[in-house]
Formats: C-alpha cells, structure tokens, sequence
DNA sequence: TAACTATACCACTTTTTAGTAAGTTATTGC
DNA sequence: GCAATAACTTACTAAAAAGTGGTATAGTTA
C-alpha cells in the first residue's frame, strides 16, 4: 500500500513511525552511547529488534554508528543533526505521554 | 512484550504509534467529517482498516464518533478534548516531514 | 421490484513485525 | 587450550497488522 506523498506527516511515519524508533532516539537526545548500555535503556527490546531498528535508523541517517577497532568490540551511536532535529517532536510525544497518563 | 511503563513516549506510542492513526486524527484537526468523506481524504486506507482503526481511536477516548438515524447511515467523527490536545504533536510532525522532504 | 445509497461487519489470506535461541568474531587473561 | 567479552548475525517461529472480497441494512428513487 502507497502513501500519500501529498501528505508530509506520511512522509515523517515511515521514518520514525515503529514501535521502538521513537524510543531509541529519545534515549540519545542527552548523549551518545555505546551499544550495549544503549539497549539496557530501552526496557523490553529484544536483541534483535535493537539491531534493526539502529541499522533503519542509520541507514536514513537519524543516528550515526561509531566503530572502535578494539577487541572486544566497542560501538557507539548517537544522534545526527537530522536525528537532533526530531527533538521537539519526541519530547513533545514524551510530554503528552507524561500529562495524559495522569488524568 | 510489554512496554516500559516508566516511559511517557512509550505510553504515547501505544495509542498513536500506528499506520493509520496519526493521519485520522490530523485530517480531523480542521473540523468534523461525515465517515465517507474522511475516508476518501485518506489515500490508500481500506475500508476494513479505517473502521478498525477510528474504533480504537473511539475506544481510547480520542475521537468521538455521532450517529445520524437515517438511511442510508449517516455517520461524523470529530476530535475530543483529548484528540484536540494531540495538535501540536500532530502539526508537528508534518511539519517537520515537509521541512524534512525538501533537504 | 430492483437498483442505489452510506456505513460497517465478517471470513479469509497475505504481509509485516517481533521474539527466541543459537552461532560468529578476535583478543585478553587464566 | 578455553572461558569471557561486546556486538552482531542468522534461522526459525509466533504474533500482529493490513488487505480482499463479500454481506447486511432499509429507506428512496427510477
């Protein structure tokens, strides 16, 4: 099924519009990091989900990957300016969550 | 896999966080429309998906949902305090989908 | 009486998304 | 030699979301 390409908010869906996508940029708004603490923030994801969605997110260019070549591996993401730019919105959803969970 | 009740994006996400949702409520924002006609604004969604999903959104308290006795049916859907109180979210993001699609 | 109307329902299938569990890598330290 | 490490990766399965096509309704109009 197309999406309407008339409509931006269509456009802004298919690139955050997931599950775990909003989740994952809201926990690197404050800093960057590594990988593996990455993940523990975000309750409930599974290994594997954690991967893809950072790779989708790399991969249009909201998050970027920083790879040290060290054994064992060390791996750091963080938000690109494109990444940073979805500030308002995901603190604006994090604000709504907050205010209409308690009425 | 449950969500991270610590987190207000989460608690968002699990009432908006779909395909279709966010694009009803913002074709709803200007004003109340008939089921047909609100339809039609939304290119691509099947007849199945729209009364699926405007009944969560009925459900969850964000559009309400005023049934006219005729025949043929007639049948509005408009936005409750709550659904209006997503404004800003919603503009939001097509705001920053249109900003973003011209880069 | 038969077609038309706007709305919504149901059964069924396909597609997408998510979860589980195991395996891979290359180096350090015992 | 072998476990521990961090970050993946893959194969398989389960669950959720979405699509298709058909049916019901009951007056109005032709």
């Amino acid at each position: 099924m197309k999406n309407d390409v008339k409509c931006p908010l269509n456009y802004t869906m298919n690139l955050i519009g997931t599950k775990w996508k909003p989740l994952i940029l809201f926990h690197l708004l404050e800093e960057n990091l590594r990988s593996g603490v990455l993940q523990k923030h975000i309750s409930g994801i599974s290994n594997k989900m954690f991967t893809q969605t950072i790779r989708e997110l790399e991969k249009d260019g909201l998050v970027f990957r920083k790879v040290y070549p060290v054994v064992p591996p060390k791996v750091e993401y963080g938000l690109t300016e494109r990444g940073k730019s979805l500030e308002p919105i995901l603190r604006g959803l994090d604000a709504w969550g907050l205010k209409d969970s308690k009425i």
